[in-house]
DNA sequence: AAAATCCTTTGACAAAAGTCAAAAAGCGAA
DNA sequence: TTCGCTTTTTGACTTTTGTCAAAGGATTTT
């Protein structure tokens, strides 16, 4: 398999270009994996042909195995990922203390925000909690895209836009919800987290103590 | 002063188009008022003469007193407004308790961004604390402008890009830090709330109990 | 299987924050 | 200034959550 990779990290584990899975995949019956990128973007606003091959020559496919740090604090993030498979989450460190600030599955971005947006060092990490498959873009490249095409400044604006509206909504959570109330929410609308993540983790993204959410697990 | 508001309230104080104000400030020394906005706009980027010309037609100056809301609960947000002089508060009501989830200042936008992004009924509602000047464009005539100019997705990116950061940084200081340190830290990065809000907005804003933030401000 | 390690639960206690009620302070109108 | 209203403070008590320590479980390694 051809290395093209352009990642600063070197605990990839294989970087594919998507052309080359595409020709891959055309003969497959199942959804390809190219067109995943694609239903991505488009729920957002619609991709025209131009850039849909330019995305296709400059987007990586990039696996990573439990346990790999994609982004160490301290460092810049230099990519932008979606996830394709697996399972994610960011965390940053407060007082020795490893506190999840989110969890990513299936189609989700995967970016320190800050650190992306600013191309500033990143005050998170982030670990690949299962074994991962990701498209990847790096800044470089994406604000290449944002120049040449406007209609990814849409698509950019839309996707930010999304989170935020998510953002706020677990914001409001922390200001006015107690703990239970917070894991209940979790409990219904994100179960998945429930499911996958270790109770630690669960605990510090929902900003209290282990043994605070044991107990409320097993009703006092 | 012709009366030429689009608003869907009807207690708008005073209602002025952009292009009105340019001419009455043309002559003045002062930073005129006419280019505030675009002091607010350039700030992300550059706008060219055309967008910058049409965005001059489509943006009102209005002014709201003391008390008025800019929006009610319940209601579709329709309007996007940038703060030039005064002070506003976004609530919403749990249990019957107002709890204030921003503040705005000077030069910041205003809106209720869930109901504004999504057009659909907000939850929270928009209150002027003092007497507040807006310039004002529609939800129709802003997508208007970002299919027809593409620099203002770039705008409108990196303006919920800014927001997203603080309001990332505001989610973390919920999930880590007590009460009294989430005081201390609006007590350094923005003071200008504890002069102008009241104890009771102040301590729903930061998730606490009116009762717990006096006894905070006067060291137990 | 035993040892080592990590994750989770439980208990006892401490600290933080909430609730309710009443008093004090501030503020505006008459 | 006084009255009436709202906001803030204070006290007493309760509830929630955190901390520390130890005990169980589970899992992996040797």
């Amino acid at each position: 398999m051809p290395n093209n990779t352009r990642s600063t990290t070197n605990n990839t584990k294989s970087t594919t270009k998507l052309s080359y899975i595409r020709e891959l995949s055309a003969s497959i019956t199942e959804p390809s994996t190219l067109d995943n990128i694609f239903d991505i973007l488009n729920q957002f606003a619609n991709i025209s042909k131009d850039a849909k091959n330019e995305l296709t020559d400059i987007i990586l496919v990039r696996e990573f195995t439990k346990g790999e740090l994609i982004l160490e604090q301290g460092k810049i993030c230099k990519y932008l990922y979606f996830l394709k498979s697996g399972f994610v989450r960011g965390f940053y460190n407060q007082d020795g203390k490893e506190i999840t600030s989110w969890f990513a599955f299936e189609n989700d971005p995967v970016v320190s925000m800050y650190s992306f947006i600013s191309q500033k060092s990143s005050f998170e990490t982030i670990e690949v909690l299962e074994d991962s498959i990701f498209y990847t873009i790096s800044y470089e490249n994406l604000q290449m895209l944002f120049k040449k095409y406007s209609e990814f400044n849409l698509i950019g604006r839309l996707l930010i836009e999304k989170y935020y509206i998510e953002l706020e909504e677990r914001t409001m959570s922390f200001q006015y919800q107690s703990a239970t109330e917070r894991y209940k929410k979790i409990l219904e609308c994100q179960p998945q987290i429930l499911q996958k993540a270790s109770l630690g983790m669960i605990a510090s993204y929902l900003g209290i103590s282990q043994e605070t959410l044991s107990r409320i697990r097993n009703k006092r």
